[in-house]
DNA sequence: TCGCTCGTTTGATCTTTATCAACATCACCA
DNA sequence: TGGTGATGTTGATAAAGATCAAACGAGCGA
């Protein structure tokens, strides 16, 4: 869709689909940064240097809507109800990226990953889909990296969780069987 | 200033003094998620979803100025310029969060204080004070929680960058010696 | 001044996760 | 149809950092 230091002009409406957004640094580690899916919105860390500090990627087939950010600027101007929605939709972005700071930094593999399960499921519910199976579209390095361990970890941990029998793991394909299982490991009760 | 879960009503301009965020898990454990100086703002987590997210404690006497929102909404209508300037703001807010994800994902704890040190001297040095030596406001634990480590460690890293000639360290008061050395661990030149 | 507490430093050991390696599986395509 | 590269799993070992423990120093109030 965009990347880090492109001129930053628009901000994009997910129609359909499932993104990453990943940051890099010079020597060439990566960080998913964030998985975007329909009704999300990319691209505003652009606005406050004029130029994307991210790289947004798609993961399948998806329909993105530009929105050239001078018009949103009239158009907030003239409509203070999408003035005010954007700013929620910006401060929202804050809020997630404090509670993915708090997964990085305070917590362990296993909570993690539930976290990330549960979130996932979470918002696919919010959209009409089945809450407790769905197929990933990000690899596990990808997971891995957006919530800060290797790949190879992520897969342990998901094995872990199979033997528990919390989830049923076919490659990318999810079934979450004890949802309540995965809460109790995400809020510590686990030790 | 005010608290995880409190109404919101206003952000807040920092004019002097010192500040710590912070979100907690409900079992207790904290992630520091910034450190913020005068002329930054603060609270623009609560708009998304009308109560603030994180706690926002003072590090030392300070000064801040609350600007109500619906102050803000108004005056941003009228003031276009205004209005692109908040939007900045909080854009550039999501871009540091960016940065501390990248931080507590995939940095190593040198690094990651190296980051720290940098990041601070800048800001300290684009506010007018010296670049070099300065005081840390916050003890070794909340620079811990910020950069997901234990305070045990951020001390050893204080020391193993002393015993380096890097920096002096005397408790709370930092000499950088050889800022390049730092940046270069910052890099990942270091290995 | 004494003694207390808080923050810090340092050492020894343990745990978690990374790393390295081998192998399985799958998709794609020559 | 078999090869090739990307992805995923699992095991063995190593390393980074956490944890536990002890001690120190500064600041503060009695």
């Amino acid at each position: 869709v965009f990347r880090a230091g492109a001129a930053f002009n628009a901000i994009y409406a997910i129609r359909s689909g499932f993104f990453k957004s990943r940051v890099s640094t010079e020597d060439g580690r990566e960080q998913v940064t964030g998985f975007s899916m329909a009704g999300e919105i990319l691209g505003m860390d652009g606005i406050g240097h004029g130029e994307h500090n991210c790289d947004a990627v798609a993961l399948e087939d998806s329909e993105i809507c530009a929105i050239p950010y001078s018009h949103l600027e009239t158009l907030a101007h003239e409509l203070p109800s999408l003035q005010r929605h954007f700013h929620k939709v910006m401060s929202r972005e804050i809020v997630r990226e404090n509670g993915v700071m708090m997964l990085l930094g305070v917590m362990r593999a296993e909570e993690r990953l539930a976290a990330f399960l549960l979130n996932l499921s979470q918002r696919l519910n919010a959209r009409g889909y089945a809450a407790l199976e769905f197929n990933l579209r990000m690899t596990r390095e990808e997971i891995g990296s957006y919530l800060g361990m290797k790949l190879e970890t992520v897969s342990r941990a998901f094995s872990k969780f199979q033997s528990e029998e919390i989830i049923v793991v076919d490659q990318k394909h999810i079934r979450i069987v004890d949802i309540i299982a995965l809460r109790k490991i995400y809020a510590h009760h686990s030790q």
